[in-house]
DNA sequence: TACTGATTGTTGCATTTGCAACATTTTACA
DNA sequence: TGTAAAATGTTGCAAATGCAACAATCAGTA
């Protein structure tokens, strides 16, 4: 996974962070940080820790859209923060810094020792949010929860080339993920266990199938 | 909307593809012209002209997954180009622009001639991405197809500052972009429109209440 | 203008889903 | 270790959806 200091030396991270003018804020667990964050154009890099994106909806479902955690950057469009209906909150205690992302490419900074490094490695951390960003909708495309299911196991599948999928945080949240009922989807995935398809114990989910998920329907 | 080439001089745009080592290439309408590009890193900007990314799922079902129009950027994982069920057609005579992204923080490049701007300009454009990205996934996120309807006016509406939303291609493809069926989603706006919530014309939907469409549903 | 294919609209019906309510199990931590 | 809270599992039922089949309308063009 990229890192935005990728490729270059401890001693120059410090001096990078300067050049953009980042400020480094602090954060205890459970904090909402969005307040000091939230302008059109900043982007912010977790240094340590792990923060949760969420937003309310209208009916006040609690909706994760996002996990951040070290090297992860967040703002401006990459992650609807200029929505005001979300919020960023700390799991734990976080370190982040910000910075406004037009001097990323400012003349004076472009020049110095391993800042194209930076630009690259920034470049890298973005795709890969658009990568998981198609994969979510590869997934909500499905119109039934199996074939949800089936998807989300697909990818994870050929992400980790392996059986078993550990899930990052719970079954609710998983739920939540494949914009489904949770008492549905947990419906469907006895019907799966019952039909030998999967086997589930604590958050892991073992695939016992060898063929390609997509290409037919399990019943 | 963000351009590849905002602010930079027009004699200045032809070196800059230079600087990258970028490749023209035209096709006709109705071309598949993912063979010439499909690498890992490889970035297209599509000149003039419009092309359409679509995937076949495993029931045979064709999916727009995008459309890009002049300035477009597609390639790696920003369309998920990567993955073999997908395909990029001209609609019309097209010509594209491609290089490897990897160049693009090339030191050399970096200190030529609006060089900085381009990189900014690239920027801009994939952060355009995410945010298209995020709106499908807010739409898609609903559970019904009333609340699809809603969202995707809501956001519409929001863009444009207008009552009117003229659809870009068809109602097909807007079901197709919802990820609903289409004989449920017609019939969704003929009880929309029974109770006097929207019109439609053509590929005009005009809504007819003024208060946040989300706050509340409506029956 | 008439013809043809594409798009839109409609409807009955089986299936899937969400919802609500509650039981059981796991987890966190006092 | 004991207890409360969180997470998981289960089920009946009403509502929403997909599906299939067909009618009506629109759009391109010979």
């Amino acid at each position: 996974m990229a890192n935005p200091f990728d490729n270059i030396p401890e001693k120059n991270i410090k001096k990078i962070l300067q050049l953009v003018e980042g400020h480094t804020f602090h954060y205890g667990a459970n904090e909402n940080i969005i307040q000091t964050i939230r302008t059109d154009s900043m982007i912010g890099i977790v240094l340590d820790g792990m923060c949760e994106i969420v937003y309310h909806d209208y009916k006040g479902n609690r909706i994760i859209t996002d996990t951040l955690t070290e090297n992860s950057i967040f703002g401006t469009d990459i992650s609807l923060i200029n929505n005001r209906e979300y919020q960023i909150i700390t799991k734990e205690p976080t370190t982040i810094v910000t910075f406004d992302y037009h001097i990323l490419t400012r003349r004076e900074n472009i020049e110095k020792p391993y800042y194209n490094e930076f630009i690259l490695n920034m470049f890298d951390i973005i795709n890969n949010k658009i990568k998981d960003k198609n994969e979510r909708i590869q997934i909500l495309s499905n119109r039934t929860i199996r074939n949800k299911i089936l998807e989300f196991l697909s990818i994870e599948r050929k992400k980790t080339h392996s059986k078993n999928i550990y899930l990052p945080h719970n079954f609710s949240d998983l739920a939540n993920y494949l914009s489904v009922d949770r008492a549905a989807m947990t419906r469907e995935l006895s019907f799966m266990k019952e039909e030998g398809f999967i086997e589930t114990k604590g958050k892991r989910i073992t695939i016992l199938y060898d063929e390609d998920l997509k290409s037919r329907n399990y019943y």
